[in-house]
Parts: C-alpha cells; sequence; structure tokens
DNA sequence: CTAATAATAGTAATCATTACTATTATTGAT
DNA sequence: ATCAATAATAGTAATGATTACTATTATTAG
C-alpha cells in the first residue's frame, strides 16, 4: 500500500470525528481539502482501511453504511429518531446505565462474525459473498 | 391491516426457516406458490412485517437485509466465508461457547437501538430517517 | 351488494455502492 | 535524478438492493 494523499485526509477526517459517518459525509468533509477527490475513491478508501482494520464498519438500520475510526471494542446506540450514533463503552453494554443518562433503549442487535464449523477448517477463507 | 394470501404466505415461507434470508429468497420461495407475485410485495409486506414486530431484520455486513421471523431476543452469528447466518441464544451470547461449537470468533458487533436523551423527550417520534 | 380503500402486479425510479478506464502519482532500483 | 512498474485517482458508467408509482384487483364494513 503506498502513500496518497487522499487516503491520508480521509483518514485525518476520520480522526477528528466522533460522529460515525457514511461516505457522503466523509467525502463533502475531505472536498473542504482536496475539492477535486472523487466520490469513488472516499468509497474505495473507506473500504479498503476497513478491511485492514484502520476503521470499523457500522451496520445500522439506516441505508448507508456508517463508519469508525476507534477500533477498540465496544458497542453504538442509533437514536431512532435521529439518526444520530454514539458510542457505548463500559462493562458488557449494560442498558441500564444508558437509561440513567437519559436514553430510551428499545432492542439490542447483537452480530457475532467469523467462521461457522463448517468453514472453519477449510483453507481458502474467501470473503463474506 | 386487511387479510392478504401474498402477506399470509410471505408470513408461512418466514416461519417454516430458520435460515434468515433476504427478500429474493423469500420472493423465489413465495413464487412456488403463487408464481404471478410481485417481488415489490415481498420487500413491502417484509417492511411492514417487520415495522409492526411480526419480523426482525438481520443487519449484516452482506449487501441485503436479511429477516428472521424468530422476535425473540437473541443474537445472531454470521459466517464471514459462506454468508449464513445462526441463531445465538443463551447466556449474554458467550463467545466461549460458540468456540467450542466449532466457532472461530472474529469480532461482535453490538447496536443498540432507542432514543438518545435529547429525542426522549419529544413528542413526534419520526422513523430513523 | 356496494362503496371505500387496502393490497397488488408490473414497471420505473432511487439510492448506495462498485466497476471500469484512461491518466496521474508513488516508489524502488538504476 | 531518471525511469519503469504499478498503485491510486477522477470521472463516469454500471450494478444491486430497495422503494415509488399507477392502474387494477381484492377485502371488508355497513
Amino acid at each position: 500500500m503506498r502513500f496518497s494523499s487522499r487516503r491520508e485526509a480521509i483518514l485525518s477526517v476520520m480522526r477528528q470525528t466522533k460522529s460515525h459517518p457514511d461516505a457522503e459525509w466523509v467525502y463533502n468533509k475531505v472536498r473542504e481539502r482536496i475539492p477535486n477527490v472523487s466520490l469513488g475513491t472516499v468509497y474505495r478508501n473507506l473500504r479498503e482501511l476497513s478491511e485492514c482494520g484502520e476503521l470499523n464498519t457500522v451496520e445500522t438500520e439506516a441505508g448507508s453504511l456508517h463508519f469508525d475510526a476507534d477500533v477498540s471494542p465496544h458497542a453504538h446506540f442509533v437514536c431512532r429518531r435521529c439518526g444520530k450514533i454514539s458510542d457505548v463503552f463500559g462493562c458488557r453494554e449494560d442498558v441500564s446505565s444508558l437509561k440513567h443518562c437519559g436514553y430510551t433503549v428499545d432492542e439490542v442487535k447483537t452480530v457475532i462474525y467469523g467462521l461457522c464449523p463448517e468453514c472453519s477448517g477449510k483453507k481458502d477463507n474467501a470473503a463474506l459473498s
């Protein structure tokens, strides 16, 4: 992976926010520094940076994929009214602590990723289709 | 909500599988019973049935939305190689029990839904944009 | 039975994302 | 420094999932 000013700018934008943005938001932020950056470049770099562990992806009920520069283990809270995504650190994502902070909790969705027993033994571990 | 043979067929298909299918898969299954059902009808009914709590949605790193007729609280395991989605019941989705069953666990993603403190007080609770 | 209207099939449109291609930029080796 | 190899890019076209639209059909309350 070579140096690239676009990738640096994208990473910089991501690391300066805690807002868990989607590609479009990052694109607009990067354009403030590099006006002719292309949307495809932003999408490609966000994907590649996620694949190599520099970023995390956040899959929600909203239409677009969101990204997070904080790759430490933590959960996310998604407001079903305004869409805002917040980090949830702390002991086993306890719902009661969220409620004490004024949050209303409707639902907790946990998705575990890895290899199933059938695929764990195989050698060629292609990506999720 | 009126009776509809398409909705009944869609619910029936969903309740006869544990495979957490996407809309396309449900469409093909329903077509075996109702050959001229339209894809849009399947999408609309899956969405409406999810909105009214008859189905759950499963958001993963794969491209399409998956559905689950089991609306009891549980987690999901997604194989990054073959894409298969499995139910994970049991005490706080313990990763060690999965490993004992032959699963390789890479990552656990938790998303909590509800209303943030700012939106909890408001009256008009519009849906997630 | 009938009027009101929910639901549908079929199709077009939208939205997020990826693929393609000619050009530009980076880099390791001369 | 130059240069060849090739990674990265801009700009655009294409894709895939999902939704919107519209004329028609089906359900249902009265």
